[in-house]
RNA sequence: GAGGGCGUAGCUCAGUAGGUUAGAGCGACAGUUUGUGGCACUGUAGGCCGUGGGUUCGAGACCCAUCGUUCUCCCCA
């Protein structure tokens, strides 16, 4: 038998690391919950058909596929086999796989909305905190099973949710005691910009290429440009804009010369201004960053767009989102606009363990630890530990009548902090020795007052 | 999908130019110490050197393949 081991970019999480990871799930469910959002779960698999073409060509490969059951069906031999043929050619086929792994939260989230849309009370803010998968090359800060959490307004036009998701991910982050800064951008103004710079059908092309800047460098970017048929005067401007630098409020000055006129262009100021000025009000503007190079890889946003970063992390961007105008048209249910926020929490993860930000009161252990001293001395000490547990202080008593040397060295090791020895000559006493195992101070208390004692 | 690094004890790693019985630290276990831990000392257990093939008188080391892992690119949280 080979050793054991678990699937690539998969991970197990000790105690600890639960722990910690419980701790960034539940600073910001609170702030989810805080500001109104209700849960949803949806299912670890969706039909493959909800799932394909939603995310772009790579998306699309990036699905984790489930098997159908009874391919050995002979009867059905025929349908598999050509159904083979398909996904060997690189096709999907229902007769081979017709189920999948979800890959977000956003697209089973939008096919919840389209097919409740009768029964839910818009504007409807849902939050979400599962697993997705996707069959991703593992690296640092990447891997195939992790969670995102996400929350969404659909039904609402307003910037007023812009604005209040903002606030989330700043309350989020101030409660975790990460500093970050939240990259903001419109798509409407990267719209504005491929219009300039000769059609909006060079907008997907624009943007791959800007989102490439900061890892490859103008050059690079140019020649990509230059690739895709935009010509001199288009790249000149792209350039500029790539350039624009300052203040907030100097960027968009700079940008709104750049842009002219332009209707798309002007739309995504304007609303770019809105979120900025309002966040003036509530002292959080310290945080946004207005970034004209940022445009997220998918497609379906159409307004604004966010991006987390860690500052002085070297990692990715632990959280994005934006607003999306029409993602259950999708699936068949036209006009209900959007917009989200996603926190990564496994990159949030990661940087607050790099940096050391856990606070030490998320490692939860057991309080005491009773000594094993014997059959009838246990029994004893069992009633008085039922007593604590009553009382919702975490005890255990340790299995076996063993040396004192290897209970202690179990409580050590636990780190629990608390032992309480009944021995024969306790039980006599109807009294318990408590011992601080990092003081090493040690006390006798009366059965009697043992519930009440300060552990 | 493309390209690099690394696989030796439970863990972290040595292993010199290919040479006889593969080592250390930590950890585990036992004892010194059968009602007082952390420290110290002594001892014990634990290895198909990832797997398969090849080169060689001889391979942990060199070559090929394969699997695993990790990092980078693409893309993304």
């Amino acid at each position: 038998m080979s050793k054991p081991s678990i699937p690539q970019g998969t991970r197990d999480f000790n105690a600890s690391t639960v722990q910690k990871r419980q701790f960034i799930f539940q600073t910001i469910r609170s702030v989810f919950e805080t500001y109104g959002f209700q849960p949803l779960e949806t299912p670890a698999m969706e039909n493959l058909e909800t799932l394909m073409g939603k995310y772009g060509e790579e998306g699309d490969k990036l699905i984790f596929k489930i098997l159908n059951n009874g391919l050995d069906n002979p009867q059905k031999k025929a349908q598999i086999d050509e159904g083979l043929d398909k996904v060997l050619a690189g096709k999907n086929s229902t007769a081979i796989t017709e189920r999948a792994l979800r890959y977000d939260l956003t697209i089973p989230f939008a096919r919840y909305v389209a097919m409740n849309h009768g029964q839910l009370t818009f504007p409807f803010k849902r939050y979400q905190i599962q697993p997705v998968w996707r069959a991703d090359r593992p690296q640092k800060g990447r891997y195939r099973e992790f969670y995102q959490c996400d929350a969404d307004v659909v039904g609402s036009d307003s910037l007023l949710n812009e604005v209040d998701l903002i606030a989330v991910y700043v309350k989020a982050f101030e409660q975790l005691n990460l500093p970050v800064e939240i990259k903001i951008n419109n798509r409407k103004i990267l719209m504005g910009l491929a219009q300039v710079c000769g059609g909006e059908e060079k907008l997907i092309d624009l943007t791959i290429a800007i989102d490439k800047l900061d890892k490859i460098g103008w050059e690079k970017v140019k020649e990509e440009l230059n690739n895709k048929d935009f010509n001199v005067a288009q790249q000149d401007l792209v350039e500029r804009y790539l350039n624009i630098s300052g203040t907030n409020a100097e960027k968009i000055n700079a940008l709104a010369n750049l842009l002219g006129d332009n209707e798309n262009g002007k739309k995504g100021i304007e609303e770019l201004n809105y979120v900025l000025d309002y966040h003036i009000s509530t002292g959080m503007n310290q945080y946004l960053v207005a970034d004209f190079t940022l445009a997220r890889g998918l497609n379906y946003y159409t307004g604004l767009i966010f991006e987390v970063k860690a500052i002085d992390a070297q990692m990715g961007s632990i959280g994005g989102g934006g607003r999306y105008n029409d993602l259950t048209s999708l699936f068949g249910v036209a006009n209900i606009p959007g917009v989200g926020i996603s926190f990564g929490v496994d990159r949030i993860y990661d940087v607050m363990e790099e940096k050391n930000l856990f606070p030490t009161s998320v490692d939860h252990t057991t309080q005491v630890l009773f000594f094993n001293l014997g059959e009838a001395e246990a029994k004893v000490a069992y009633g008085q530990m039922m007593e604590l547990r009553a009382k919702k202080i975490a005890c255990e008593m340790y299995p076996e009548k063993s040396k004192f040397d290897k209970q202690f060295k179990y409580a050590e090791k636990k780190g629990i902090p608390y032992i309480a020895i009944i021995g024969t000559e306790e039980v006599s006493k109807k009294e318990c020795t408590i011992k601080n195992l990092s003081s090493g101070t040690q006390t006798n208390i009366s059965f009697s007052d043992l519930a009440g004692f300060q552990f």
